[in-house]
DNA sequence: ATTAGCACTCTCTACAGATGAGTGCTAACA
DNA sequence: TGTTAGCACTCATCTGTAGAGAGTGCTAAT
């Protein structure tokens, strides 16, 4: 167990490395008010910390630096939250201002502003179309033998996709599957129309209309909705600017890791509800040693859910950035959930 | 005018700069065979070419680099295509094999393989959405006071937008608005909507159909379609490979420049038929002096036309980037071409 | 238990000298 | 007269050394 001691002077180093990116000494940590003990004293009490894993040298005359050890026992019991500021509530707050109906755009522009305020990268997860309902089915017909299908959804959002026509249908067959599938469609989850087209399949077989099978079947193959996580960035580029990205090396495969996001589909998901903080080798799996990533959840009605994330250096501002990852989690929770009732209505 | 021999001199240095990244030096060109010369007559030569402007030193007693008059000079009169392998041309050629339709991932996939194959970063313009032609016009309402618009074009491309009913307008008075829209408009190029649907307004007063007019002004606001290039990269990263990059400051601009891309949109279209190098300063304008922007523009049908770019550092691979633009933009003329003809059977 | 003092370690910077690649110029050569 | 060998010179880069500065661990005094 650490002393009271031992904890203050855990956290104010991991407060000084935040803020410096240098490795902090006991003189330094000395001159600090908060911190009324000698040099000595704190050297002693840093070798224990050492000793104890949560401190770690550069090298043997240099000051020290958290472990990972370290920052994590800082974010689970040291953390104490930062006031966010009017101001910069307020700019959070800008993103709801224009009464904007398109998610994908609020969703945008929360990424920008986040990346904007913590000076990090954020990674915001799109909404998960497949548990948008359908509103309208519909078909238009491009050649002869090919068509464009299109599933609005009750939030708004299309999908569409092009599809080939295997016979020679006439235009009223094309309608009259049009009919059949408003008819027993509407309303449906999208994740559940591949499921839902096998009934209006068996519908139609009962009802002697099987010539419209093909068509159908055509139709249900280019309608696999892919659980395709849109991934939107803010600030892809903050992280340059950080000082442990100066090693071109590094900055590579971070970059490089930020473009194949999608690859791994894991890791939002295996998220529990809230705030969470992965350290350092904590995502190894995801080649990114020197990054911690905050993750946040936030919810939308009773059924969705979202997330928002920052990855920065694991030296990175964990106060702040909680805190404004609440505030805006919240704030997401609130207003698209306002939104999604609105078209409930 | 230059000698023979200056003219060897100075192509064999560029080609040897662009592949060493090094300066290049008397002695060592001797040493090549196609250069049958004393390195104290090189020396002389490159004094002269230095004197002329065509090559620099980067201090009194290094070899020498090619400066932009040089590459200029090397560009215009120097470059021998270079043969692309049967290899490389059917990596090129799988673009097209899958036998897709959307233009949109044949163009994605277009970028990724070029930036593979040059090593460089592609940048890929979108076909221009407005340059379609309306096939169908439909209106799908969400809430009362919110609808979605779709128009489907005849190359399959799906635009939507969500905007507001003003008034308490009926489902019959918003079907007779389709209706008369899909009278008035299908066929219309997306770029001449606004105009025409004024001259719907004008049609729908004259038909004393007055109260609808709030309905299409409204529907008129959402259905700007902006000039919006859709931007496609291939291998952004690979620039960070290059050493030129290696100061993080230098791969930062080059980076943030490569995000605001859509905001100079005169980069691309001001660039005339065919294949054209811009060097170094010569893009000043957009922030980037030490990279070279090689564009290659391809026509499908007699009306569209599309761009391929590939931006890599002023020591580029001219040649092997040229050749390898000459196949990609054929290969694309060609096939875009015949998916196009196919819709419009 | 805390702190002052001291010897020690390690990094960083500056400076000097050696090395080597390259140049310009001049004189000899074909 | 065009080409080349030779030579002095320049400059970047590397190596080694010395000193400053920041930090540590340990011990003895408070």
């Amino acid at each position: 167990m650490l002393t009271n001691r031992q904890l203050l002077i855990l956290q104010v180093t991991v407060d000084d490395f935040i803020d410096t990116a240098q490795p902090v000494g006991s003189r330094q940590l000395s001159k600090k008010e908060e911190v009324p003990f000698s040099p000595a004293t704190i050297r002693n009490e840093m070798a224990d910390l050492e000793d104890m894993g949560y401190l770690e040298k550069t090298h043997t005359s240099s000051g020290r630096v958290p472990s990972e050890k370290g920052y994590r026992y800082y974010v689970d019991n040291l953390l104490t939250p930062q006031m966010i500021s009017k101001e910069e509530i307020k700019q959070i707050r800008s993103v709801f201002e224009e009464r904007k109906v398109e998610t994908e755009q609020i969703i945008r522009k929360s990424a920008n502003i986040l990346s904007e305020l913590t000076s990090y990268t954020s990674i915001m997860l799109g909404l998960d179309v497949r548990k948008h309902r359908v509103k309208r089915f519909s078909i238009v017909p491009l050649t002869d033998d090919s068509a464009v299908a299109i599933i609005v959804t009750d939030s708004g959002h299309v999908e569409n996709r092009v599809f080939t026509i295997p016979e020679a249908f006439t235009a009223s067959d094309i309608e009259k599957m049009v009919n059949i599938i408003n008819e027993h469609l509407v309303g449906v989850y999208l994740h559940e129309l591949q499921m839902k087209l096998e009934a209006v399949t068996q519908f139609v077989l009962r009802q002697n209309n099987g010539r419209l099978n093909d068509l159908i079947a055509s139709l249900n193959q280019a309608l696999v909705i892919e659980h395709e996580d849109k991934v939107y960035y803010g600030g892809k580029m903050q992280l340059l600017s950080q000082p442990e990205f100066n090693d071109v090396e590094k900055a590579k495969n971070i970059m490089y890791w930020m473009e194949h996001v999608n690859e791994f589909p894991g890791l939002f998901h295996l998220n529990k509800k809230g705030i969470n903080i992965s350290i350092g080798s904590e995502n190894n799996q995801f080649g990114m040693n020197n990054c911690s990533i905050i993750t946040a959840s936030y919810d939308i009605g009773k059924e969705q859910s979202g997330s928002i994330a920052i990855i920065g250096p694991t030296r990175m501002d964990y106060k702040r950035v909680v805190s404004l990852l609440d505030v805006m989690s919240g704030d997401l929770s609130r207003e698209l959930s306002r939104i999604l009732r609105s078209q409930h209505e």
